[in-house]
DNA sequence: CGTGATTTTGAGAAGTATCAAGAGGAGTGG
DNA sequence: CCACTCCTCTTGATACTTCTCAAAATCACG
């Protein structure tokens, strides 16, 4: 089940979805305590400092959560796509800058409105609350990534999560559409664009996948993608060894 | 503001305090929904795998998250102190492994009573909702640092977050005692232990630190500390409570 | 069909990992 | 109290992955 956003109605909405963040159905919040709003390509949701009032449901398109040094040096959180919840910061003021990666948009909910229905409807309430614990988990996973795989064993991880959350049950697309450029990757991943690069070269040398177009990954050796994948993360056993 | 425990009533407990994961006071569960655990040195709480049954909270010691692959490699994703919640997993088993790092005390609290409080307690669930933000906020944090950062910044990130941790405030204390050993310090920024160790050296020879004993530092000169930890980050305080 | 942005490729440098060995500390038993 | 042992931590030498700097190729768009 999935919690979303009616555009029709303007309405954080629950129904089902192969992703979510709860158990939630037949549920509404009034129109006026959520509305939707459309962004450009690149176009800022929120930036870090702004005061933090609302929190966001992507409703189409993806985003992306930034993170930017003084320095220079990126990192980017985490992608969005539609069913996703984010803004679900603690402080006064946003310390990611959520930004759209393609044009897309999102239902936004204030704060307070999300906290008054929270405590008034649990199916919500427990919706969102288990939108926050899987973003931890999710978060657990990309820093076991960042902090000990290889080039190669991070974009295949990403490869493999873009073709999971494209995927439906039962049916798993062989080819993958970036929406993001090598620059978004890269800062993702934790490498730099060139190293991103090279890992795509490498793979398609090595016959793991092919690149119709810059922007679209075809995976031709979807067992060697996982195993890779799955290199640094609990894994399913070792008696399901693939050659190479 | 803290949600702490009262070890005299096993009960969760919502009291004042300079950090905290909500604005709880005067609430307080019935004794049958929690219960204080005591844990050795090393001993597992729960295991990754294990029936996600319960959340936790540190009530005396520090307690670390890991998840280790298969082929050897450990993340640890969070140490918990005092006051931190953990355990907060959306899926039906725990994804990590929690572990006592030296001997203290865990207040348990069942999902269920969880979740049923959170729904008649909206201070409570302010509360516990506050500490996954701010467990994802630092774990923002935490991963630009692994993905974007030099050893040596990794390490002053790591010694200024246990200093601000162990202040109060208007008092940061000149030295930070370890309780963790170099192997889980690596495992935390994504380190080997011998990039730990030659890193503290290096420090050392430069003047930064002092190292009283193996598990004992120094801090000589804490600007220099300062500005290399935030170095890739902009965020100057650690007056949370959560630690990712 | 240009023009700027994005991506790829190359060569070399830097930082960290790996492998190996030695030093330091804590606990145990004589 | 000392010697022994195990475990942790430090140090050293080398290899390897990734980063950095630089330039060429490709793509997107007016």
């Amino acid at each position: 089940m999935t919690l979303v956003v009616n555009p029709s109605d303007n309405a954080f909405r629950a129904v089902g979805g192969p992703f979510g963040i709860g158990e939630v159905s037949n549920t509404r919040v009034p129109h006026a305590e959520s509305s939707v709003s459309h962004y450009a390509s690149g176009e800022e949701v929120v930036g870090e400092g702004d005061p933090a009032e609302n929190y966001f449901m992507v409703v189409k398109g993806v985003f992306r959560s930034v993170k930017v040094t003084r320095d220079g040096r990126r990192q980017i959180f985490a992608f969005y796509m539609p069913g996703d919840m984010c803004g679900l910061e603690p402080g006064a003021t946003y310390d990611l800058t959520i930004e759209a990666v393609n044009a897309g948009s999102m239902a936004i909910i204030s704060r307070t409105a999300c906290r008054a229905r929270m405590n008034r409807d649990p199916q919500f309430n427990a919706a969102v609350f288990d939108g926050a614990t899987r973003a931890l988990a999710l978060s657990v996973d990309h820093m076991t990534m960042v902090g000990r795989s290889s080039a190669e064993e991070r974009l295949a991880w990403f490869l493999k999560m873009l073709r999971d959350r494209a995927s439906v049950p039962g049916r798993q697309p062989p080819t993958v559409d970036l929406v993001m450029q090598r620059q978004d990757i890269a800062d993702y991943l934790g490498l730099t664009i060139e190293t991103v690069s090279r890992t795509f070269t490498h793979m398609k040398d090595r016959g793991l996948i092919a690149l119709p177009t810059t922007r679209r990954v075809e995976i031709l050796n979807p067992e060697l993608l996982e195993r890779l994948a799955a290199a640094d993360r609990d894994a399913p056993t070792w008696d399901r060894r693939i050659c190479a």
